[in-house]
DNA sequence: TAATATATATTACATTCGTAAGAAACAGGA
DNA sequence: TCCTGTTTCTTACGAATGTAATATATATTA
């Protein structure tokens, strides 16, 4: 399993912006963010450059600018950060967060349903293995 | 609702051992880690003391040593620090999350036993309000 | 009381991060 | 060809973090 870059919160945002519109080029992203974020362009383009440096995207000259792709799967980056989100604080059970968000009353009634119908919907039986 | 102080991650595996035992001491603490971690006692020494900065805990001295205590609750800081994870990697939709490890087989048919249990214990109405 | 052991306090130092500014390269117009 | 606007590259700088080492204070022992 190789090992995805760490990238910072501030470089998060601009990925998602990258995975969502690959390949996309600087000025695109940058427009993109400041809809969302009150950031210079250079701050912009210095998470670009970060994230560039990490191997978390990857650039192909396009006349004068650069177009971005990522190298990383969002997918596979999400599952990461939550498994040791989960680890960290709920022991890496995920009923005990469950169990805890059901005790705070962080769920709703509609997001219960939701949930209950997910999980009564059972596909095929995979059997009990994982990780 | 009062901000808590932002906890690193180094600093939280003390804050785990101060939540359990406090009120706990110095060498306690450093015992306590050096079984599950390879950190110098010195390391150990600036995250305590850094935590007391923070704000996260407070001491009384006992003798010649000091003694801490939290002054944040764990449960209060876990459950902020799950909503602001929700909201990074999944908008803030917890179904979206449990989706998400579904679809990736990250739920092992014992787990989803256990959870489809907890939700469909519909305790009282509580209505569809929260946050 | 003076030396020693031990606890706490101060200082250190490289990385990462947030947040940019300034420099350099280069293409297009005057 | 030279200036200028635009793009990318280099440098900056303080706060936070991981990871300690060194210094100081203080209790205990000789």
């Amino acid at each position: 399993m190789k090992s995805l870059p760490q990238i910072s919160e501030a470089e998060f945002e601009v990925m998602k912006i990258i995975w969502k519109h690959a390949p996309i080029n600087t000025n695109e992203i940058t427009e993109m963010l400041s809809k969302t974020t009150a950031w210079n362009p250079k701050t912009i383009h210095t998470l670009i450059k970060r994230l560039v440096n990490k191997g978390a995207i990857s650039y192909e000259k396009d006349g004068r600018v650069f177009v971005y792709t990522p190298r990383i799967k969002e997918d596979e980056y999400i599952e990461n950060e939550s498994s040791h989100f989960l680890k960290r604080f709920y022991n890496g059970d995920i009923t005990r967060m469950l169990s805890s968000f059901m005790e705070n009353n962080k769920l709703s009634k509609a997001e219960i349903k939701i949930l209950r119908t997910m999980l009564s919907s059972d596909k095929k039986d995979r059997g009990d293995t994982h990780d």
